[in-house]
DNA sequence: AAATTTTCCAACCGCTGTCTT
DNA sequence: CAAGACAGCGGTTGGAAAATT
Protein backbone atom coordinates (compact mmCIF):
# COMPACT_ATOMS: atom_id res chain seq x y z
CA UNK A 1 0.00 0.00 0.00
CA UNK A 2 2.38 2.55 1.41
CA UNK A 3 4.62 1.20 -1.83
CA UNK A 4 1.86 1.93 -4.44
CA UNK A 5 0.99 5.32 -2.94
CA UNK A 6 5.10 6.65 -3.19
CA UNK A 7 5.21 5.17 -6.66
CA UNK A 8 1.52 7.60 -7.05
CA UNK A 9 3.49 10.36 -5.53
CA UNK A 10 6.96 9.45 -7.13
CA UNK A 11 4.89 9.78 -10.68
CA UNK A 12 2.50 12.96 -9.86
CA UNK A 13 5.89 15.23 -9.09
CA UNK A 14 7.57 13.64 -12.21
CA UNK A 15 4.52 15.11 -14.13
CA UNK A 16 4.76 18.28 -12.33
CA UNK A 17 8.84 18.51 -12.96
CA UNK A 18 7.82 17.46 -16.94
CA UNK A 19 5.69 20.78 -16.75
CA UNK A 20 7.26 23.21 -15.00
CA UNK A 21 10.74 22.91 -14.79
CA UNK A 22 12.02 21.05 -18.12
CA UNK A 23 12.24 22.32 -21.06
CA UNK A 24 8.35 22.30 -22.94
CA UNK A 25 7.97 20.27 -26.49
CA UNK A 26 8.66 23.67 -27.98
CA UNK A 27 11.66 23.83 -26.54
CA UNK A 28 10.71 26.72 -24.81
CA UNK A 29 11.51 27.64 -21.03
CA UNK A 30 8.73 27.91 -18.80
CA UNK A 31 8.53 29.38 -15.31
CA UNK A 32 11.05 31.43 -12.93
CA UNK A 33 12.86 33.67 -14.77
CA UNK A 34 16.98 33.33 -13.55
CA UNK A 35 18.83 36.82 -13.08
CA UNK A 36 21.31 36.11 -16.12
CA UNK A 37 17.80 35.81 -18.34
CA UNK A 38 16.94 38.78 -17.00
CA UNK A 39 20.04 40.71 -17.42
CA UNK A 40 19.99 38.99 -21.29
CA UNK A 41 16.36 40.71 -21.81
CA UNK A 42 17.55 44.13 -19.95
CA UNK A 43 20.57 44.33 -22.57
CA UNK A 44 19.19 43.12 -25.23
CA UNK A 45 15.99 45.99 -24.83
CA UNK A 46 18.13 48.79 -23.63
CA UNK A 47 20.48 48.35 -27.03
CA UNK A 48 17.68 47.72 -28.88
CA UNK A 49 14.48 49.21 -28.01
CA UNK A 50 11.15 47.71 -27.25
CA UNK A 51 9.13 45.57 -29.27
CA UNK A 52 9.17 42.98 -32.09
CA UNK A 53 8.74 40.40 -29.33
CA UNK A 54 8.29 37.67 -31.28
CA UNK A 55 11.62 37.32 -32.88
CA UNK A 56 13.42 38.98 -29.38
CA UNK A 57 13.66 35.96 -27.53
CA UNK A 58 16.04 34.53 -30.35
CA UNK A 59 18.04 37.67 -30.73
CA UNK A 60 18.33 38.00 -27.15
CA UNK A 61 19.60 34.28 -27.07
CA UNK A 62 16.67 33.84 -24.35
CA UNK A 63 14.67 30.36 -25.12
CA UNK A 64 11.54 32.18 -23.65
CA UNK A 65 8.32 33.02 -25.73
CA UNK A 66 8.09 36.14 -26.64
CA UNK A 67 4.91 37.04 -24.47
CA UNK A 68 7.06 35.56 -21.86
CA UNK A 69 9.76 38.14 -22.45
CA UNK A 70 6.99 41.18 -22.71
CA UNK A 71 5.92 40.20 -19.63
CA UNK A 72 8.40 39.99 -17.95
CA UNK A 73 9.82 43.23 -19.16
CA UNK A 74 6.56 45.16 -18.83
CA UNK A 75 5.71 43.77 -14.65
CA UNK A 76 9.12 43.51 -13.50
CA UNK A 77 12.44 44.49 -15.19
CA UNK A 78 10.97 47.70 -16.86
CA UNK A 79 12.22 51.36 -14.89
CA UNK A 80 10.57 52.55 -13.12
CA UNK A 81 8.35 49.87 -11.90
CA UNK A 82 7.14 50.18 -8.32
CA UNK A 83 6.88 46.70 -6.68
CA UNK A 84 5.51 45.16 -3.12
CA UNK A 85 3.90 47.49 -0.09
CA UNK A 86 0.50 48.86 -1.58
CA UNK A 87 0.35 52.75 0.34
CA UNK A 88 -3.16 52.95 1.98
CA UNK A 89 -3.92 55.50 -0.22
CA UNK A 90 -3.13 53.42 -2.97
CA UNK A 91 -5.45 50.92 -1.90
CA UNK A 92 -7.92 53.62 -1.26
CA UNK A 93 -7.45 54.30 -5.02
CA UNK A 94 -7.51 50.86 -5.94
CA UNK A 95 -10.98 49.73 -4.16
CA UNK A 96 -12.81 53.51 -5.50
CA UNK A 97 -11.48 52.38 -9.21
CA UNK A 98 -12.56 48.93 -8.98
CA UNK A 99 -16.04 50.00 -7.74
CA UNK A 100 -16.04 52.58 -11.00
CA UNK A 101 -14.21 50.16 -13.34
CA UNK A 102 -14.72 46.62 -12.44
CA UNK A 103 -11.86 44.07 -13.28
CA UNK A 104 -10.30 46.55 -16.10
CA UNK A 105 -7.26 46.00 -14.13
CA UNK A 106 -5.11 47.88 -17.10
CA UNK A 107 -7.70 50.60 -16.82
CA UNK A 108 -6.95 51.17 -13.19
CA UNK A 109 -3.06 50.62 -13.22
CA UNK A 110 -3.02 53.98 -15.67
CA UNK A 111 -4.34 55.57 -12.07
CA UNK A 112 -1.42 54.33 -10.28
CA UNK A 113 1.63 55.29 -11.64
CA UNK A 114 4.19 52.94 -11.68
CA UNK A 115 2.03 49.59 -10.89
CA UNK A 116 1.10 47.01 -13.30
CA UNK A 117 -2.03 45.97 -13.58
CA UNK A 118 -0.80 42.47 -12.90
CA UNK A 119 0.21 43.57 -9.48
CA UNK A 120 -2.92 45.05 -8.65
CA UNK A 121 -4.93 42.69 -9.87
CA UNK A 122 -2.97 40.43 -7.65
CA UNK A 123 -3.42 42.91 -4.67
CA UNK A 124 -7.03 42.74 -5.29
CA UNK A 125 -7.02 39.10 -5.15
CA UNK A 126 -4.87 38.46 -2.56
CA UNK A 127 -6.24 41.54 0.05
CA UNK A 128 -8.62 43.97 -0.99
CA UNK A 129 -11.16 41.46 -1.76
CA UNK A 130 -10.95 39.83 1.30
CA UNK A 131 -10.50 42.57 3.52
CA UNK A 132 -13.78 43.40 1.76
CA UNK A 133 -15.18 40.20 2.38
CA UNK A 134 -14.57 40.48 6.29
CA UNK A 135 -16.35 43.75 6.24
CA UNK A 136 -19.47 42.41 4.69
CA UNK A 137 -19.00 43.76 1.49
CA UNK A 138 -19.57 42.37 -1.70
CA UNK A 139 -16.08 42.71 -3.69
CA UNK A 140 -18.08 42.74 -7.09
CA UNK A 141 -20.71 44.86 -6.52
CA UNK A 142 -19.34 47.05 -3.50
CA UNK A 143 -22.33 47.05 -1.65
CA UNK A 144 -23.23 45.09 2.14
CA UNK A 145 -24.01 41.43 1.39
CA UNK A 146 -27.32 40.73 1.27
CA UNK A 147 -28.42 43.87 -0.17
CA UNK A 148 -27.87 43.01 -4.00
CA UNK A 149 -29.80 40.17 -5.24
CA UNK A 150 -27.87 38.94 -8.10
CA UNK A 151 -25.11 40.43 -7.92
CA UNK A 152 -23.79 40.16 -10.92
CA UNK A 153 -26.93 41.50 -12.58
CA UNK A 154 -24.55 44.91 -11.96
CA UNK A 155 -22.26 44.26 -14.69
CA UNK A 156 -22.86 44.14 -18.04
CA UNK A 157 -22.37 42.05 -21.48
CA UNK A 158 -18.29 43.21 -21.48
CA UNK A 159 -18.27 42.09 -17.79
CA UNK A 160 -17.62 45.60 -16.72
CA UNK A 161 -19.01 46.96 -12.79
CA UNK A 162 -20.66 49.64 -13.89
CA UNK A 163 -21.59 50.31 -10.15
CA UNK A 164 -19.36 53.44 -9.26
CA UNK A 165 -19.77 53.25 -5.87
CA UNK A 166 -16.29 53.18 -3.78
CA UNK A 167 -16.40 52.64 -0.08
CA UNK A 168 -14.17 53.77 2.48
CA UNK A 169 -12.34 51.40 3.55
CA UNK A 170 -10.15 51.73 7.33
CA UNK A 171 -6.62 50.21 7.44
CA UNK A 172 -6.37 46.70 8.98
CA UNK A 173 -5.53 47.78 12.42
CA UNK A 174 -2.72 45.22 13.31
CA UNK A 175 -2.83 45.76 16.83
CA UNK A 176 -6.62 45.86 17.37
CA UNK A 177 -7.13 41.58 15.61
CA UNK A 178 -10.31 40.25 14.94
CA UNK A 179 -12.50 38.62 17.68
CA UNK A 180 -14.57 41.85 16.46
CA UNK A 181 -17.54 40.35 13.41
CA UNK A 182 -17.01 42.47 10.49
CA UNK A 183 -18.70 45.94 11.12
CA UNK A 184 -21.38 45.93 8.87
CA UNK A 185 -22.77 49.71 8.32
CA UNK A 186 -25.16 50.76 10.81
CA UNK A 187 -26.57 54.14 8.52
CA UNK A 188 -29.32 52.93 6.08
CA UNK A 189 -28.96 53.52 2.58
CA UNK A 190 -29.54 57.50 2.37
CA UNK A 191 -32.85 57.84 0.16
CA UNK A 192 -32.14 61.43 -0.96
CA UNK A 193 -31.76 61.96 -4.45
CA UNK A 194 -29.08 65.02 -4.02
CA UNK A 195 -27.07 62.73 -2.29
CA UNK A 196 -27.35 60.04 -4.94
CA UNK A 197 -26.34 62.19 -7.71
CA UNK A 198 -23.34 63.99 -5.45
CA UNK A 199 -22.13 60.26 -4.98
CA UNK A 200 -21.62 59.72 -8.16
CA UNK A 201 -20.19 63.12 -9.18
CA UNK A 202 -18.17 63.10 -5.93
CA UNK A 203 -16.67 59.81 -6.94
CA UNK A 204 -15.23 60.98 -10.61
CA UNK A 205 -14.07 64.39 -8.91
CA UNK A 206 -12.03 62.18 -6.59
CA UNK A 207 -10.52 60.45 -9.34
CA UNK A 208 -9.77 62.89 -11.57
CA UNK A 209 -6.71 62.65 -13.40
CA UNK A 210 -7.44 65.53 -15.67
CA UNK A 211 -9.50 67.68 -16.76
CA UNK A 212 -10.91 65.48 -19.49
CA UNK A 213 -12.76 63.61 -16.52
CA UNK A 214 -14.66 67.36 -15.31
CA UNK A 215 -18.10 64.95 -14.65
CA UNK A 216 -20.09 68.38 -14.69
CA UNK A 217 -18.62 69.34 -17.90
CA UNK A 218 -19.58 66.08 -19.63
CA UNK A 219 -22.81 66.71 -18.98
CA UNK A 220 -23.10 69.39 -21.31
CA UNK A 221 -21.99 67.35 -23.91
CA UNK A 222 -23.88 64.29 -22.56
CA UNK A 223 -26.90 66.01 -23.58
CA UNK A 224 -27.58 65.65 -27.38
CA UNK A 225 -26.57 61.55 -26.82
CA UNK A 226 -28.72 60.51 -23.99
CA UNK A 227 -32.54 59.77 -24.46
CA UNK A 228 -31.85 58.62 -27.46
CA UNK A 229 -31.60 61.67 -29.15
CA UNK A 230 -34.33 63.03 -27.21
CA UNK A 231 -33.71 65.63 -24.56
CA UNK A 232 -36.58 67.34 -24.03
CA UNK A 233 -38.69 64.67 -23.64
CA UNK A 234 -37.26 62.41 -20.98
CA UNK A 235 -40.99 60.54 -20.13
CA UNK A 236 -40.78 59.58 -24.00
CA UNK A 237 -38.28 56.80 -23.11
CA UNK A 238 -39.00 54.26 -20.65
CA UNK A 239 -35.83 52.18 -20.61
CA UNK A 240 -32.93 53.37 -18.59
CA UNK A 241 -30.82 54.43 -21.11
CA UNK A 242 -26.95 53.93 -20.95
CA UNK A 243 -25.23 57.55 -21.75
CA UNK A 244 -21.70 56.87 -22.59
CA UNK A 245 -19.31 59.97 -24.05
CA UNK A 246 -17.04 58.96 -26.40
CA UNK A 247 -13.29 59.61 -27.16
CA UNK A 248 -12.96 61.56 -29.99
CA UNK A 249 -11.49 59.48 -31.80
CA UNK A 250 -13.28 55.98 -30.43
CA UNK A 251 -15.60 54.09 -32.39
CA UNK A 252 -18.01 54.02 -29.71
CA UNK A 253 -20.97 55.63 -30.87
CA UNK A 254 -24.31 55.30 -28.69
CA UNK A 255 -26.17 54.94 -25.52
CA UNK A 256 -25.03 51.59 -24.99
CA UNK A 257 -21.58 52.02 -25.13
CA UNK A 258 -19.86 50.72 -22.30
CA UNK A 259 -16.42 51.41 -22.17
CA UNK A 260 -14.90 54.74 -22.75
CA UNK A 261 -11.13 54.87 -23.62
CA UNK A 262 -8.30 55.96 -21.00
CA UNK A 263 -7.99 59.78 -22.10
CA UNK A 264 -5.51 61.16 -20.46
CA UNK A 265 -2.73 61.25 -22.46
CA UNK A 266 -5.04 62.47 -25.72
CA UNK A 267 -6.52 65.78 -24.11
CA UNK A 268 -3.29 66.30 -22.18
CA UNK A 269 -1.25 65.91 -25.96
CA UNK A 270 -4.08 67.77 -27.77
CA UNK A 271 -6.49 69.86 -26.23
CA UNK A 272 -4.72 73.02 -25.38
CA UNK A 273 -8.05 75.22 -24.52
CA UNK A 274 -11.03 72.80 -22.84
CA UNK A 275 -13.40 75.50 -24.12
CA UNK A 276 -12.92 75.59 -27.72
CA UNK A 277 -13.06 71.92 -27.81
CA UNK A 278 -15.90 69.65 -26.66
CA UNK A 279 -15.76 67.69 -23.77
CA UNK A 280 -16.68 64.58 -24.91
CA UNK A 281 -14.65 61.98 -23.45
CA UNK A 282 -16.22 61.16 -20.28
CA UNK A 283 -17.42 57.50 -19.66
CA UNK A 284 -21.22 58.34 -17.66
CA UNK A 285 -22.16 54.64 -17.98
CA UNK A 286 -23.10 54.37 -14.89
CA UNK A 287 -25.46 57.59 -15.09
CA UNK A 288 -28.53 56.33 -16.36
CA UNK A 289 -30.97 58.41 -17.66
CA UNK A 290 -34.46 57.87 -17.70
CA UNK A 291 -37.87 59.22 -16.36
CA UNK A 292 -38.21 59.01 -13.24
CA UNK A 293 -42.07 57.94 -11.55
CA UNK A 294 -42.02 60.61 -8.94
CA UNK A 295 -39.44 63.50 -7.42
CA UNK A 296 -37.64 62.18 -4.65
CA UNK A 297 -35.50 64.61 -3.70
CA UNK A 298 -34.39 67.93 -4.92
CA UNK A 299 -30.86 69.36 -6.69
CA UNK A 300 -31.35 73.03 -6.05
CA UNK A 301 -35.01 72.78 -5.80
CA UNK A 302 -35.07 71.87 -9.59
CA UNK A 303 -34.42 68.60 -11.00
CA UNK A 304 -36.22 65.45 -9.93
CA UNK A 305 -33.99 62.71 -9.21
CA UNK A 306 -34.85 58.81 -8.41
CA UNK A 307 -33.37 57.05 -5.77
CA UNK A 308 -32.63 53.59 -7.57
CA UNK A 309 -29.29 52.21 -8.25
CA UNK A 310 -28.61 54.89 -10.73
CA UNK A 311 -29.20 58.62 -11.08
CA UNK A 312 -31.78 59.41 -13.12
CA UNK A 313 -32.77 62.73 -13.99
CA UNK A 314 -37.00 63.86 -14.75
CA UNK A 315 -35.57 67.21 -16.57
CA UNK A 316 -32.37 67.02 -17.65
CA UNK A 317 -32.29 70.96 -19.22
CA UNK A 318 -32.66 71.77 -15.97
CA UNK A 319 -30.15 69.51 -14.52
CA UNK A 320 -27.82 70.78 -16.82
CA UNK A 321 -28.95 74.43 -15.82
CA UNK A 322 -28.13 74.06 -12.43
CA UNK A 323 -24.67 71.98 -13.00
CA UNK A 324 -23.50 74.83 -15.32
CA UNK A 325 -24.03 77.31 -12.32
CA UNK A 326 -26.79 78.89 -14.36
CA UNK A 327 -29.70 77.72 -12.09
CA UNK A 328 -32.05 80.53 -11.37
CA UNK A 329 -32.41 80.10 -7.90
CA UNK A 330 -29.31 80.81 -5.76
CA UNK A 331 -27.87 78.27 -3.87
CA UNK A 332 -29.63 78.95 -0.53
CA UNK A 333 -32.70 77.20 -2.05
CA UNK A 334 -31.86 73.71 -1.72
CA UNK A 335 -33.40 71.69 0.19
CA UNK A 336 -30.71 69.35 1.82
CA UNK A 337 -26.99 69.84 2.75
CA UNK A 338 -25.90 67.34 -0.70
CA UNK A 339 -28.00 69.84 -2.80
CA UNK A 340 -26.12 72.89 -1.05
CA UNK A 341 -22.71 71.06 -1.78
CA UNK A 342 -23.69 69.98 -4.97
CA UNK A 343 -24.18 73.53 -6.06
CA UNK A 344 -21.32 74.23 -4.49
CA UNK A 345 -19.21 71.87 -6.38
CA UNK A 346 -21.31 73.06 -10.09
CA UNK A 347 -20.27 76.42 -9.38
CA UNK A 348 -16.98 75.33 -8.49
CA UNK A 349 -16.53 73.22 -11.48
CA UNK A 350 -18.21 75.18 -13.77
CA UNK A 351 -16.23 77.95 -13.39
CA UNK A 352 -12.76 75.96 -14.24
CA UNK A 353 -11.56 76.99 -17.23
CA UNK A 354 -8.27 74.54 -17.73
CA UNK A 355 -6.50 71.52 -16.05
CA UNK A 356 -4.48 73.79 -14.27
CA UNK A 357 -7.20 75.47 -12.64
CA UNK A 358 -8.58 72.45 -11.62
CA UNK A 359 -5.56 71.29 -9.65
CA UNK A 360 -4.77 74.46 -8.56
CA UNK A 361 -8.13 74.28 -7.08
CA UNK A 362 -7.71 70.32 -5.77
CA UNK A 363 -4.36 71.42 -4.09
CA UNK A 364 -5.50 74.89 -2.50
CA UNK A 365 -8.48 73.68 -1.01
CA UNK A 366 -10.57 76.67 -1.98
CA UNK A 367 -13.51 74.65 -0.65
CA UNK A 368 -12.20 74.16 2.57
CA UNK A 369 -12.60 71.25 4.87
CA UNK A 370 -14.10 73.30 8.04
CA UNK A 371 -14.03 71.73 11.94
CA UNK A 372 -15.91 68.81 12.08
CA UNK A 373 -18.84 68.76 14.78
CA UNK A 374 -20.21 66.44 16.57
CA UNK A 375 -18.75 63.87 18.32
CA UNK A 376 -16.83 60.86 16.25
CA UNK A 377 -16.44 58.39 18.79
CA UNK A 378 -19.99 57.70 18.86
CA UNK A 379 -20.96 58.84 15.48
CA UNK A 380 -20.28 55.90 13.08
CA UNK A 381 -22.18 55.96 10.54
CA UNK A 382 -25.23 58.33 10.63
CA UNK A 383 -28.18 58.88 8.16
CA UNK A 384 -27.76 62.99 9.03
CA UNK A 385 -24.78 65.29 7.88
CA UNK A 386 -23.08 65.02 10.84
CA UNK A 387 -23.03 68.02 11.34
CA UNK A 388 -21.19 69.15 8.38
CA UNK A 389 -22.38 72.14 6.71
CA UNK A 390 -21.89 72.50 3.28
CA UNK A 391 -19.39 75.25 3.36
CA UNK A 392 -17.50 72.66 5.47
CA UNK A 393 -17.01 69.98 2.44
CA UNK A 394 -13.79 69.46 0.27
CA UNK A 395 -14.80 67.68 -2.39
CA UNK A 396 -11.56 65.84 -2.51
CA UNK A 397 -12.85 64.73 0.74
CA UNK A 398 -15.92 63.13 -0.52
CA UNK A 399 -16.57 59.41 -1.11
CA UNK A 400 -18.91 56.51 -0.96
CA UNK A 401 -19.70 54.98 2.80
CA UNK A 402 -19.97 50.99 2.57
CA UNK A 403 -23.97 51.75 1.84
CA UNK A 404 -23.47 53.07 -1.22
CA UNK A 405 -24.45 56.75 -0.02
CA UNK A 406 -22.56 60.05 0.11
CA UNK A 407 -20.27 60.52 2.87
CA UNK A 408 -17.65 63.21 3.70
CA UNK A 409 -13.92 61.97 4.69
CA UNK A 410 -11.16 63.49 5.84
CA UNK A 411 -8.01 61.82 4.85
CA UNK A 412 -6.35 63.63 7.59
CA UNK A 413 -7.91 61.55 10.44
CA UNK A 414 -7.15 58.49 8.85
CA UNK A 415 -3.25 59.15 8.72
CA UNK A 416 -3.59 60.43 12.52
CA UNK A 417 -4.90 57.07 13.34
CA UNK A 418 -8.10 59.00 14.97
CA UNK A 419 -10.96 57.49 15.65
CA UNK A 420 -12.15 56.31 11.98
CA UNK A 421 -15.70 56.40 12.15
CA UNK A 422 -15.85 59.29 10.70
CA UNK A 423 -18.51 58.67 7.74
CA UNK A 424 -21.60 60.91 7.12
CA UNK A 425 -24.88 60.75 5.03
CA UNK A 426 -26.07 63.36 3.90
CA UNK A 427 -29.79 63.78 3.44
C1' DA B 1 10.79 19.55 14.26
C1' DA B 2 8.09 17.74 10.75
C1' DA B 3 4.02 17.55 8.13
C1' DT B 4 0.32 19.82 6.24
C1' DT B 5 -2.32 23.65 4.73
C1' DT B 6 -2.82 28.26 3.21
C1' DT B 7 -1.35 32.38 1.08
C1' DC B 8 0.38 34.98 -2.44
C1' DC B 9 2.30 36.28 -6.71
C1' DA B 10 5.04 35.45 -10.93
C1' DA B 11 4.06 33.53 -14.96
C1' DC B 12 1.23 31.35 -18.31
C1' DC B 13 -2.70 30.82 -21.42
C1' DG B 14 -6.41 32.01 -24.30
C1' DC B 15 -8.77 35.52 -26.22
C1' DT B 16 -9.54 40.03 -28.48
C1' DG B 17 -8.53 44.18 -30.95
C1' DT B 18 -5.41 46.61 -33.94
C1' DC B 19 -2.08 46.97 -37.41
C1' DT B 20 0.24 45.53 -41.54
C1' DT B 21 0.64 43.33 -45.84
C1' DC C 1 -11.33 42.75 -47.83
C1' DA C 2 -8.76 38.84 -45.82
C1' DA C 3 -5.19 36.86 -43.35
C1' DG C 4 -1.49 36.87 -40.43
C1' DA C 5 1.34 39.19 -36.99
C1' DC C 6 1.47 41.49 -32.98
C1' DA C 7 0.29 43.77 -28.60
C1' DG C 8 -2.49 43.92 -24.81
C1' DC C 9 -5.79 42.24 -21.48
C1' DG C 10 -7.85 39.42 -17.85
C1' DG C 11 -8.48 34.77 -15.83
C1' DT C 12 -6.05 31.03 -14.07
C1' DT C 13 -2.38 28.28 -12.17
C1' DG C 14 2.03 26.35 -10.13
C1' DG C 15 4.85 26.50 -6.58
C1' DA C 16 7.69 28.95 -3.10
C1' DA C 17 7.08 30.90 1.25
C1' DA C 18 4.55 31.48 5.31
C1' DA C 19 1.40 29.90 8.63
C1' DT C 20 -0.71 26.37 11.09
C1' DT C 21 -1.30 21.86 13.03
Amino acid sequence: MLLILSHKITLICFIRMERTLLDSEDNLKRGTWTAEEDQNLIAYIQKHGEGGWRSLPEKAGLRRCGKSCRLRWLNYLRPGVKRGDFTSEEAQSIIELHAALGNRWAAIARHLPKRTDNEIKNYWNAHLKKRLVNMGIDPVTHKPVGTTPGASSSENSNNTVVNTDPMIIHEENATSKESEPPQQPTSSRSTSASALLLNKLATRVTTLQCFDLDPLRAFSSLQPMSFNGNTSNASADSESSTATICHPTSSCQGNNASIAPDTSDYWLDNISDPLTTPLNCLDLSNIVLSPVSADHGNVGDDVGVSVDANIEYSDLSNALSILEGNASEPANSCSSTSSRVLDDMASKLASLRSFDELQDWQNTNTIPPGPIQGDHSVITTTTGDGGLSACDINIEDMIFDTVGSAVFYKPNYLENELEPSYLFDIP
